[in-house]
DNA sequence: GCCAACGTTGGC
DNA sequence: GCCAACGTTGGC
């Protein structure tokens, strides 16, 4: 059974809309450095997987479009750079820290907001919603999925 | 810019 | 292994 993910991007960085303009609408989801959400993306998630994008540290926080994961993990070449934000010297090229996968973009939505999902009492469970989450890729069940896809149209 | 909450680091 | 200090996330 493939899984649904929330995975979170600045907009000011990767926004759904580069997104869709990127060849095969598809970018690399760099920049990832915490554990949880690495192994997320390197134990469980596999290509096909629903996601659904989501635009943070921004004026309007929320749900921006739906996408699919579209790659296995590969390691995270920004981890090597030394010029990258994202740049980790205690990274062994022969065994990367960091990985990453492609994520396909699917379609825009109407931005739903963080504070109408809050709302939301179906969606009161979202791991996205737990008090004091800062994770930047969150499981979503089906059900939330489903509420979720009912609210972006 | 503030700050709550959480993750990571490193001395012991 | 503990835990204080520090760094980061991310909404507001």
């Amino acid at each position: 059974m493939s899984k649904i993910w929330l995975m979170k991007s600045e907009p000011a960085e990767v926004s759904i809309d580069d997104a869709l303009a990127a060849s095969g609408q598809t970018v690399p989801w760099f920049g990832v450095r915490n554990y949880q959400a690495r192994n997320f993306m390197r134990d469980e998630m596999r290509p096909g997987d629903a996601v659904l994008f989501y635009h943070s540290s921004c004026p309007e926080p929320g749900i921006a479009g739906l996408a699919e994961v579209a790659s296995t993990p590969y390691p995270d070449p920004t981890q090597f750079d030394p010029r990258s934000p994202y740049f980790d010297a205690k990274s062994d090229p022969k065994a990367p820290r960091w990985i990453l996968v492609d994520v396909r973009a699917l379609r825009k939505t109407r931005l739903v907001p963080l504070s109408e999902l809050r709302e939301h009492p179906a969606l009161a469970g979202m791991r996205l919603l737990a008090r004091g989450n800062r994770l930047s890729i969150t499981p979503v069940t089906r059900a939330e999925f489903s509420v979720i896809k009912k609210l972006a149209r």
